[in-house]
DNA sequence: CGGAATGTTATCATATATGATAACCGTGTC
DNA sequence: GACACGGTTATCATATATGATAACATTCCG
């Protein structure tokens, strides 16, 4: 590897236990990268070829699965590779604090309506 | 389109007007706008109040949630939102063939190598 | 009716994702 | 050493999402 990326990464951070638990809590940015590469890997597929069924470059599929990019990917981005790949893209909202937060929100809007 | 990028196989299936509804019926943008109008709906809040939320316009938040819009959003503007009213973005991928479409990528990929 | 609230649409400017190319690193293999 | 392979990074050009503003429609209510 020529620059530490997501798996030498997690390989060393993973030999503390401490570090493994918080891992998981990470950015989901991180998570959605680390999905990507083992949805190509589990098509059985390198960089090279998944952007030749995409129609675009090694480079760009590095890009979008590298960790270290700043990157904020477009929906269709992650879809369009997703289904190369063979999958489908599902996307779920999970309340973050029960329902109180949303009763706050709630009443900010009504005290602002005033 | 200027340039063949990774969505020209798509456009093709789409020059069919059957298709074509039935695939914006489906389609993951189609959900997620609806999905969106819903989040912001259940915090109890208006375009207006999510815009100011999110340091924007009532405009753009109408444009993000209209169906007919075409535009596909980053994936931040969709943690965004969904983080200012309350919940948290989760990202699933299944599989569209079960497993043989993985296996034929891989001999693809194989006979390619050869 | 007139005004406020809510949402939509059009347009422009700006920010940023993506495409393409090239150079480079590490590893394995001969 | 030389080479191929898989992956990374830098850079530039282009496409497109987003921000801001304004005008508009609809609904509701005084």
């Amino acid at each position: 590897m020529a620059r530490p990326n997501f798996k030498s990464f997690k390989e060393k951070a993973l030999d503390r236990p401490d570090v493994a638990e918080e891992y998981e809590r990470l950015s989901p940015a991180y998570e959605l990268r680390r999905k990507l590469v083992a949805l190509r890997q589990s098509a059985g597929l390198t960089q090279e070829e998944a952007a030749e069924l995409l129609n675009t470059k090694k480079s760009n599929i590095s890009r979008l699965e590298s960790v270290s990019s700043s990157i904020s990917p477009k929906l269709s981005t992650i879809t369009d590779y997703a289904e190369a790949m063979g999958y489908e893209v599902r996307i779920d909202f999970v309340p973050l604090h029960s329902q109180k937060h949303n009763k706050s929100l709630q009443r900010t809007a009504e005290k602002r309506r005033r």
